[in-house]
DNA sequence: CCATAGAACAAGACTCAGTCTCAATACAAC
DNA sequence: GTTGTATTGAGACTGAGTCTTGTTCTATGG
């Protein structure tokens, strides 16, 4: 998927709108700043980036376009929880962790590896029970830095 | 992998010693619970199971073998961390997260699949020069109780 | 215009999972 | 036994993340 900025920001404030939520400057500057990073980005990354925003309100921000599926959690290997847009913004992709520093990096997977993907969520939801919603491949490893 | 229970402990015990360190009546029980539940657990699982065990021993004890491998940290999608052996003391496995519930749920896959995990890691790594040591696929969705 | 109701905000108090400290105890080797 | 080192329990401490409160903005309508 090849979303546009402008209609990214757009389809943001439609979301927000149907919860009788703004598109404020306050939450603009965060989904700008996830859209420019392009990687998940802990609370410390967004202070760094927007020293204007308090921290409760960069935690509030990221809870409200959470709560309408703009933003979602990544829990890294580290201590801190990152955000990124939720992917029907951007486009599906998985994570290398490292465990070495914690970052994380996104990377996008080719289409047979996802077909291979459906077809081992469905037989595990299958044995189980379970009502697969979305996936995430987790790769652990050491970083170019770190390495 | 079928690795008999016996041998599972004098691994964990040979793994100990190589960092001086010694398999206690209290890191056994952590050991033992985690092979008995074969499922992440966390601390308040450690605890219910464990009520003579203090929680700062528990913790220390997690912190312990997971240094020396017997051990692997898992984040799942609520606020606690969960703990289970490491996949070389049991076999390769991927997770089942309840969004709902924050329950995880272990998974076998098909060598089929793995494969295919496998082409997709190393075209990851090359593309970002990142040296892979694990991997995990999660999946999100909803539980069979919580459906 | 002004009023008003609900959303947004900043600041800081608060929670609690997880870590650290320290004094006491067990154990292994000599 | 003595000594050095690992272990343990209890509780203090840390800090990421949440909640509360009082204030400010903004949209609507009279």
């Amino acid at each position: 998927m090849t979303t546009t900025e402008g209609s990214i920001h757009e389809l943001v404030e439609h979301r927000l709108r149907q919860s009788d939520l703004r598109y404020t400057p306050g939450r603009r500057a965060i989904v700008e700043l996830l859209l420019r990073r392009g990687q998940p980005a802990s609370i410390a990354d967004v202070e760094a980036a927007l020293p204007q925003v308090p921290r409760s309100s960069a935690y509030r921000h990221l809870v409200d376009l959470q709560g309408v599926g703009v933003v979602r959690r990544v829990a890294a290997n580290d201590d801190f929880t990152r955000f990124e847009l939720a992917e029907d913004l951007t486009e599906h992709h998985h994570h290398l962790l490292c465990t070495s520093c914690g970052s994380v990096t996104d990377v996008t997977p080719t289409e047979a590896f996802e077909h291979a993907v459906h077809a081992m969520v469905e037989e595990f939801s299958r044995q189980e029970g379970f009502a697969p919603l979305s996936h995430s491949l987790d790769v652990l490893g050491h970083c170019q830095r770190c390495r």
